[in-house]
DNA sequence: ACCAATAAATGAATGCCATTCATTTATATT
DNA sequence: AATATAAATGAATGGCATTCATTTATTGGT
């Protein structure tokens, strides 16, 4: 699907009529308006999520992702005022991704869940584009909102103080984005190496923890955390 | 103007080790060893502090950080193996920062208070440093290694099940490191702007939390989280 | 139907960045 | 005394985001 929305948008014969069926890198158009518009923000942010998908965070560059979509990378600059806002449009689309159908239909507390489990998913991801959410005012970002505005009726409807429903939202966003980043973490990330006799305590609670055999730490982590979170904050409704 | 270091334009001298009698400001020093090492890992650690207090993670570069000390950036090399490796300095030498005095003297639940609250004003300054935490194996991290066993011990003390006892600090360390971030967004991250006729609900909870009028909106929701957190993790205890 | 303005592309800079490498030389080791 | 090592230099290297002058097809106004 990406691919060929990204093929479609490519002109096939301007000056030299190409014989390739798939011309997937070197063009050469020349300069000037087209007859159709090549790029869009739709494109740009499409063929961004295909490169991460594919390369990684590391492999998205402006210059990558102009090739990606067949052309100059001062092109995307037409549409887009940096990389970050790059970034921003990526973070918009996958705002979108994110789970709120259960509020206002499934009880408040499995809705809150819902919706936890699927940010988390979404974002691990995309951990880079935390940074730039953290900052990012949310007036830029329509699908973000959106989403913010269904899970804030959802709480509201449940029954919850309107007073605290922003900052319960903003606590447990900090939780997902932190877990986030630690579904990323290597599985030896508490493995102490040679000063393990350093940090007996330390290292008894990590060798107790693999005892368990939990196919993901990371995951009962963020359902411990996530449980009381909700315990708590459902303690909070009217 | 390329090659010459830019040290004599220094406004003020650097921070140099301690064991370094090395003038501030070295008009050209020749190539070759030099009669004591003007580098350590500690002095880089100091040195790249004040220069984020000054010029922020932006002005971290390595030719920065080498100009602040005196020397060139080639220099930096045979003291660490990359800028990442700076970072992770950066990281440790904030760890030993984070007050865990009170585990094993008060109660748990004001332990991990006065804990998580330090933690997240220490690297609300530094989060920059956050994607390199979340990777980083605590083996090469001697102070975040002796944060985590003082942590792990006050669980233990505490009657904490075992078992249980890395994923409630994992998840509680998740919470921080989200919080940190919400500490340097803008005040207005949640103005909605030319949208906010499309979400109602989030606007009038938005609008109903600023009546409120706290000083720190991020400590309202930091103290809400937290607080549901100890509750739900201290009724866990045996 | 002409003509000016505009939108959207090109390709060639620009300047910054982390990192590498050959080289130099004072000190430490044998 | 000879040699090895550690720690510095300065000159590349290659990649990066971004800017700018230029080109040209389309659009909108008269």
């Amino acid at each position: 699907m990406l691919g060929t929305q990204a093929a479609e948008r490519l002109p096939m014969p301007a000056p030299t009529p190409a014989t390739s069926a798939t011309p997937a890198r070197p063009i050469r158009r020349r300069a000037g308006r087209p007859t159709a518009a090549i790029l869009d923000q739709d494109g740009i942010t499409t063929a961004a999520l295909e490169l991460i998908s594919t390369k990684g965070y590391d492999g998205l560059t402006m210059a990558a992702l102009a090739r990606s979509l067949g052309v100059a990378p001062s092109a995307l600059y037409n549409h887009v005022s940096s990389k970050d806002d790059v970034l921003l449009l990526l973070e918009d689309h996958l705002a979108a991704m994110v789970d709120v159908s259960a509020f206002g239909v499934e009880p408040w507390d499995s809705a809150v869940r819902k919706w936890a489990w699927s940010y988390r998913d979404v974002f691990s991801e995309h951990t880079p584009l935390i940074p730039v959410i953290a900052v990012l005012p949310v007036a830029n970002a329509p699908k973000t909102l959106a989403m913010y505005e269904a899970v804030t009726a959802g709480f509201r409807e449940a029954g919850f103080p309107e007073e605290k429903i922003i900052s319960a939202i903003v606590a447990l966003e900090a939780f997902v984005f932190g877990a986030a980043y630690d579904v990323t973490a290597p599985e030896d990330i508490f493995d102490a190496g040679s000063l393990a006799d350093q940090v007996p305590n330390f290292t008894a609670a990590v060798d107790r923890l693999a005892l368990e055999n939990h196919p993901r730490p990371t995951d009962v982590a963020f359902s411990l955390g996530l449980e009381a979170l909700i315990t708590g904050f459902g303690a909070l409704r009217g």
